[in-house]
DNA sequence: AATAGTCGCAACCGCTTCGGT
DNA sequence: TACCGAAGCGGTTGCGACTAT
């Protein structure tokens, strides 16, 4: 009886989308943006609730989504980075350009997994059933473990980086109004991203996934290469730091993660972090001296051999011969 | 040809995280 | 600091398509 809000809500469609509804939402976005979800169904003419809209936008509408099969660089890929980051499905398709985290998800349960327990491998451990509990496997389970840490503490020190980032260009704004403009930030090829990938990256694509070959293992360096985008940084000379102690969340491990970020006389930044984590001997992993992100040091003190061991053998076992990551 | 079982994918649900006040 | 709304995320479900019997 008038009360035209609490019937729109009732009226909210489920299930498929139609092609109508399709060409509305893409419709309204090409046009206006998505802006509020909440607000975007009714301004878009859907009966839909903002949710519904906002999935059917990331999942299937957007622009920027290849569809279809998996190629062989890309289910390694999602192996590798399941492996090091767990279910956590927005973290790995930010790994694979224009696939979704439904998409990948979905790729795993019904296909991946399946074929690694085929295989004798567990899809959730990613070692090999039956032959559980040997001191070799346990010490490459912690390396394995070690490595989704460190992984884990990068991606939370990345957002805190875009956090402060964020903020520093409000602030930056404010300060415009009394300042003259800064210069422009210089091009940037590739975002910020402290990736142990890139390290797969650069050591397979020589010698197979830390690989054996001079250079990776006789000396336990790799070295990332990649461009920062240093806009929205403070002014040269300031600091952003940022300290976590006593990380006993990782069940044994103890340690300490630290990163800082510091503008640089040629506008670039350098960023430091260290992982100082010690758990039964298995790894420790340091990240020094990141200079401006164009040439990244990571120092691996752990058991590379293991490490190699490990990782060569479950990939050859779930494909033919190693090909650098999809990126 | 009919039916049951399986598979793959789109969409939903509920919890968590984030940002503003 | 607490609260609230919006958005993000991962687990789960529903259903059409496909396959085996």
């Amino acid at each position: 009886m008038g009360k035209s809000n609490s019937n729109e809500k009732l009226e909210l469609k489920k299930g498929p989308w139609t092609r109508e509804e399709d060409q509305k939402l893409l419709a309204y976005i090409e046009e206006h943006g998505h802006g509020s979800w909440r607000a975007l169904p009714a301004k878009a003419g859907l009966q839909r609730c903002g949710k519904s809209c906002r999935l059917r936008w990331t999942n299937y509408l957007r622009p920027d989504i290849k569809r279809g099969k998996f190629s062989s660089q890309e289910e390694k890929a999602i192996i590798r980075l399941h492996a090091l980051l767990g279910n956590r499905w927005s973290a790995i398709a930010a790994h694979l350009p224009k696939r979704t985290d439904n998409e990948i998800k979905n790729y795993w349960n019904t296909r991946l997994k399946k074929r690694l327990t085929r295989m004798g491998i567990d899809p959730a451990t990613h070692k090999p059933k039956n032959n559980p509990g040997g001191s070799s496997q346990s010490r490459q389970a912690a390396v394995v473990s070690h490595m989704a840490q460190w992984e884990t503490a990068r991606l939370e020190a990345e957002a805190r980086l875009v956090r402060q980032s964020k903020l520093l260009s409000k602030l930056q704004l404010l300060r415009k109004t009394t300042a003259p403009p800064p210069p422009p930030p210089p091009q940037t090829t590739v975002p910020p991203c402290l990736d142990v990938l890139k390290v797969w990256q650069a050591t397979t694509a020589h010698n197979g996934f830390f690989g054996s070959a001079a250079g990776c293992l006789d000396s336990p360096t790799s070295t990332l290469n990649f461009s920062v985008n240093s806009g929205a940084i403070p002014t040269f000379g300031s600091v952003l730091q940022n300290e976590v102690t006593n990380m006993n969340d990782f069940g044994a491990c103890k340690g300490k993660i630290e990163n800082s970020v510091q503008l640089l006389p040629d506008n670039s930044t350098a960023m430091t972090m260290g992982y100082d984590y010690n758990a039964a001997g298995a790894v420790d992993l340091e990240a020094t001296n990141c200079d401006a992100y164009n040439n990244m040091s990571c120092t691996y003190v752990g058991d590379f051999e293991e490490n190699k061991n490990y990782w060569n053998d479950l990939f050859n076992l779930v494909s033919s011969p190693m090909e650098s990551p999809v990126f």
